[in-house]
DNA sequence: CCTAAATCGTTGGTAGCACCAACGATAACA
DNA sequence: TGTTATCGTTGGTGCTACCAACGATTTAGG
């Protein structure tokens, strides 16, 4: 409706995009008593096993200073355990609980449901063309 | 290369580009002495002319009260005018002044740049499904 | 072996963006 | 006229993403 110059410019539309996915993340995971951080590196926990809170934070894209709270949120929730590693005492080692893999299960699908809650205007070939895109799009930084 | 789900949820994609842009953008803007917002505002009052600062909020989606504090900064850079409107007494109008356009055309240059520098992994084909389709999942919150 | 460099976790701080409740002033509507 | 709606504003919250700096520890180079 608006003719303006915004409507046009990608990463302004990709904002207001991540906004309206923001938006229903928010809700759903406050609804489950969690959030967007937390079931990142739970997933990433699950998925590709325990790991220090540095690979996590390559795995997950979050700081590291950021997964250090998140591990403290986790540990408090007792979803994850974190213990120093025997062979490399710089590092944490952080593990999932039995909870922790249960609450994962449990949030599939909460994060289910926000997918489709968020890609509801689009048909199958417009999801899959937005999957290859954003793959690209979201490549590390270099 | 990391085999998760993470990396299939288009949500977290969608996350990790907008970081991505964000990213750009802020050092783009930065050296350039703006912010995101602060051109947005601008664009919309070049390209759809002087408004309220209401109807600014709508056309751009911005928050009406973080209109307040943008305005408060062009207004403080000279780059707008903000006079009660006469013909209704709870409005302001806010006008692009001689420098803000000229402001906006100098940003002008910023902006597409930094559209280049998000977009340089995609082809033009990929650009324009992009710009399709994040249009409808930008589309106004119900 | 010993020193220099790198890595790890942590603290504490910043920033952008989005949003909310509440309020006084004003305008529109019934 | 009285009620309802709109507008600008203040002040606050929350999520995500960063950055600098530090002590502890490990690795790598000479």
């Amino acid at each position: 409706m608006a003719p303006s110059r915004i409507d046009r410019m990608p990463t302004w539309l990709l904002s207001r995009a991540h906004a309206r996915a923001q938006a229903i993340r928010a809700d759903a995971f406050a609804a489950a008593g969690s959030s967007g951080y937390l079931s990142r590196v739970l997933a990433s926990l699950a998925d590709e096993g325990a790991a220090s809170q540095a690979e996590l934070s390559r795995r997950t894209g979050i700081d590291p200073s950021d997964v250090v709270a998140i591990v403290n949120d986790l540990v408090s929730r007792r979803l994850v355990t974190r213990e120093r590693d025997p062979r490399d005492a710089r590092r944490n080692v952080v593990t999932p609980t039995r909870a922790g893999r249960a609450e994962l299960a449990r949030l599939g699908a909460v994060i289910t449901e926000i997918q489709e809650r968020f890609l509801a205007p689009l048909n199958d070939s417009e999801r899959r063309q937005l999957q290859r895109i954003l793959t690209k799009l979201a490549e590390d930084r270099q």
